[in-house]
DNA sequence: CCTATTTCCGTGATTTAGTCACACTTGACA
DNA sequence: TGTCAAGTGTGACTAAATCACGGAAATAGG
C-alpha cells in the first residue's frame, strides 16, 4: 500500500524506472526507506555514502563546512528536489564533501545508495540520470559562488530577500539573521547592519514576532538588478 | 597519417571509442581540427558551445566573467587534459557560461559539438564520459571556492607557490604577480604586498628577470597548512 | 504572574582583503 | 642610449568579516 505510492513516485521522479526489470525496480524499492528528520538536525556529514534522498517535503541545506567550522551554503533543496550528492559514491570523479541539514521538518525517502549503484552499473540511463543530476547542482554551486564573489553584500540581500518572500508567495520573511547569514555565506553581524539600513530607508519593516516584511519591493528590485 | 595519430589519441583519450561503429568514429575524427592558441588569446567565450577541447601542449585557463569584467578563475587545464565546459551544450543542466584563455601558447584538438552530440545520444558511454569528465570539473570548482572563502590569503598565496614549483618542477615561478592575482582570484596589488611580505621574512627571493625563487620550502609549506 | 534562561539582535573596534590613484623600475628595442 | 610599455610599490580608502560585548525579546518553569 505504502509501496503502492512509492511505486507511483519512483515512476514520476525517475526517468529510468520503466526500463528496469522486475527484479531491479524491487531492489530500488526495497532500498528505500521513508525517513523524518525534525529541523536544524544534521542528515549527512561527509563522504559516508548516505543514498539518494527524495524531499517529500520541507527543506535541506547542503553546504561545506571547513576545519574550522565555516559553512559555506552551495544551495537549498524543497520538496520534489532530489539530493544526490548525498550519493557521491555512486558518481565518478566527485572528490569533495559535503554536509547537510534539515532547515525546516522534513519528510524525505532515502534510497540506498548501494541498490541505486548497483542498478546504475547495469542501466546506462540510471547512470545518466545521477550524472545529471548532480550537474545540476553544478550550476547551482556556479551561481551561489558569482553571487558571492561578484556581487555587492546589498544587492545580494535584495535578491535573497526577494526570492524567499517569492517562494513563500508572502511578503514577509520568516527567518533569524543568523539563519539568512549561512545561506548567505556571511556573518550575521553583517546582515544586520544591512537590514538595519534597509529598514532606515523604509524598505523594509522588521519585528521579531512577524519577520521582515518588504515594504518598497520596488525600490528592492531595483537593488537586486 | 595525421589522421593516424588523431585516432591513436582518440582511442586513448575516449574510453568509449572502441565502442563505437566505423562510421561514428569516422565522423567523430572529421569533426575534428588541430588549432594552435597564442598565449593570452581568448578560445571561448559564453555559451556559444566552441567543442570539446583536448589539450596536446600547453595550458588554458577556464573562469568566470562578471558583467563589469571581474573574473574568478575556476581550474586550468594542461597537456592531457579535456575541456568539457567548452562544450556546454553536450551536457544536459548546465546553465552557466564560462570564459577561456590560452595562458601559454597551446596546440590543441578541438572536436565538433554537434559531432560529439550525435554520438552521445546513440552511445550511452560517450554521455557517460562526457558527463563524468564535467563532474571532475565540478569538484575542481568547489576546491577553488574553498580556497577563496575559507584560507587566508598567505595560506592560499603559499599553496599556490608550492603548486607552481612542483608542477614545474622547479624552486622557482615565472609569473607576474598580476598573473597570480588571477590564477588565485585576487588582485594584483594584495599579491605584491603578501610577496614583499614573504620576501621580508626571507621565504622568497624576487626579481624581474628570474621570477620568484623559493628559499624556505620548509617554512612556506607551514604557512599552507 | 514573575523570573530565569535561551535565543536573537545591536553596536563599536579591529583586521583582512579588495579598490583606486599614481609614481617608480626595469628591461626591451628602436 | 633614450623611450616606452610592462611590471611593481605604496598610501589612502572602502567593504566585509571577525571579535567582544551587552541588551532585548521570547519561552519555559515555578
Amino acid at each position: 500500500m505504502g509501496d503502492l505510492g512509492l511505486k507511483e513516485l519512483f515512476k514520476n521522479t525517475f526517468p529510468f524506472f520503466d526500463l528496469l526489470t522486475e527484479g531491479e525496480a524491487k531492489s530500488l524499492l526495497s532500498a528505500s526507506q521513508t525517513v523524518r528528520f525534525e529541523k536544524g538536525k544534521n542528515i549527512h556529514d561527509g563522504n559516508e555514502c548516505t543514498g539518494i534522498i527524495l524531499i517529500k517535503s520541507g527543506a535541506l541545506r547542503v553546504y561545506l563546512l571547513s576545519e574550522d567550522g565555516k559553512e559555506i551554503t552551495l544551495y537549498r533543496l524543497f520538496a520534489g528536489d532530489i539530493c544526490i550528492l548525498s550519493a557521491s559514491c555512486v558518481l565518478g570523479g566527485i572528490t569533495f564533501d559535503v554536509s547537510i541539514d534539515a532547515e525546516e521538518d522534513s519528510e524525505c525517502i532515502i534510497v540506498g545508495s548501494c541498490a541505486f549503484e548497483d542498478i546504475a552499473r547495469r542501466v546506462p540511463e540510471a547512470k545518466i540520470f545521477a550524472l545529471e543530476c548532480a550537474l545540476t547542482r553544478f550550476s547551482d554551486v556556479v551561481w551561489t559562488m558569482e553571487q558571492m564573489l561578484f556581487m555587492s553584500m546589498d544587492k545580494r540581500l535584495a535578491i535573497f530577500l526577494l526570492d524567499e518572500a517569492a517562494k513563500r508567495g508572502s511578503d514577509t520573511v520568516h527567518l533569524t539573521h543568523d539563519q539568512i547569514a549561512k545561506y548567505m555565506g556571511s556573518a550575521r553581524e553583517v546582515v544586520s547592519r544591512r537590514l538595519k539600513h534597509f529598514i532606515s530607508e523604509g524598505i523594509l519593516a522588521s519585528s521579531r514576532r512577524d519577520g521582515i516584511r518588504i515594504l518598497d519591493k520596488k525600490r528592492l528590485r531595483a537593488l537586486a538588478m
